[in-house]
DNA sequence: TATTATACATACACGAATGTATGTTGTCAA
DNA sequence: TTGACAACATACATTCGTGTATGTATAATA
């Protein structure tokens, strides 16, 4: 019965595999610690072993999808390219590019998008929002370096531009999360970052907003 | 202890007004009929004696959001002006402006913009989704009738326009839900839905979607 | 005015889910 | 090789929410 310490991991990988698929299918409040053992082929044992509740394992979740998306452009930030804009604009295809290749972090995507961090979720509220505010703020590096390098208006707030750049990818996957058939990630990606980054490359800050 | 009809009506209504308030405050899945009756000043007998369960009461909220759109709407198509769009965009704004009124309907809003139609919940998601297409449909008449007094291109699809300004509310009232301090929909509506026409009136169906 | 059905409050039975306590077996380290 | 502990499975207690059954006072009705 005792296993080795690499099946203690692939169980623990199995377990939130199937914690995701049970969430994606049933909703986060209406799985129970058992549908995610037997989906899992394990017991409510092993799920208590590697996890102290359900909560647990929807922050685990979340950091899966979180970290290696935090590990690329912490890895892709490291080059400093004489065109930081340039270098983003391939990031940011880059990740959405990944997201279409990988169906699991689509789910897991769409699983964040739509819950409404209540009940047992409320505790992580503001840890998934501060979150997503790091991740912002490494977004926010390249806007800064286009501004020392004299690319972009030194009026301009990066703090805006990279908030546009969210906000709009927000709205690709919202509606690519919700209605597939209109948006294809693998090719869409491409023309839709272009075309956001030709209106953010020409930015004189002259727009304003409501 | 008996009630008047009237008086059973109030407690109906505030079973309701209790309800709305608790799935905003906990989320569906997070509150009991006993939160919902304790906080109506009651006890799960009369919640029980008005409605069937939960899931009864979360769709008569919803009923109580889309009825009296659709009455609105009905009644303002009952008329026919020589310029259905102005007409239309004249019904957006005082929809819109009565919303931005209407605290209780704007929770109610972000109650079913956010919500995950899983569980007790899934028997509503298609209803629902219907309701919603069916007032679109009645939006849909104030382009076709444009249409008709050839006050727009003829081969511009009703339904593209219809599913625009569709897509465009959704967006202000997704923005306005989760970020009230973005958007002031009593103060920015009217150029909002202005800004929106703009468009929709000079559309001449050469501009391409995705 | 007597009766009946309404509009609830109260009480009860039941299942489902959780957390924990304990049992079991195999692995690894010494 | 042999304890000791890791990696679970099993068993148990407890809580919580639901649905229903029953009680009850009073408004409506005849």
């Amino acid at each position: 019965m005792r296993k080795t310490k690499q099946q203690a991991q692939l169980t623990k990988e199995a377990i939130l595999a199937a914690a995701l698929q049970c969430f994606s299918e049933q909703g986060f409040f209406n799985t129970s610690l058992d549908d995610i053992a037997k989906s899992a082929n394990v017991t409510r044992g092993a799920v208590y072993w590697h996890f102290s509740n359900k909560a647990d394992i929807f922050d685990a979740l979340h950091e899966q999808l979180h970290e290696p998306f935090i590990k690329i452009i912490l890895q892709d930030l490291e080059v400093e390219s004489q065109h930081p804009i340039k270098q983003l604009k391939q990031l940011c295809i880059k990740l959405l590019h990944e997201l279409g290749d990988n169906p699991s972090k689509i789910s897991t995507m769409k699983l964040f998008f739509q819950c409404d961090y209540s009940g047992d979720l409320a505790q992580f509220k503001q840890l998934h929002q501060n979150k997503k505010l790091q991740s912002l703020e490494l977004f926010e590096q390249y806007f800064k370096r286009a501004q020392n390098n004299r690319l972009i208006n030194p009026d301009t707030n990066p703090r805006i531009l990279t908030l546009t750049l969210h906000c709009f990818l927000k709205g690709v996957l919202f509606e690519y999360l919700n209605h597939s058939d209109l948006i294809d990630l693998t090719a869409h990606s491409e023309s839709l970052i272009e075309q956001l980054f030709q209106g953010l490359e020409d930015c004189h800050g002259t727009k304003q907003s409501i």
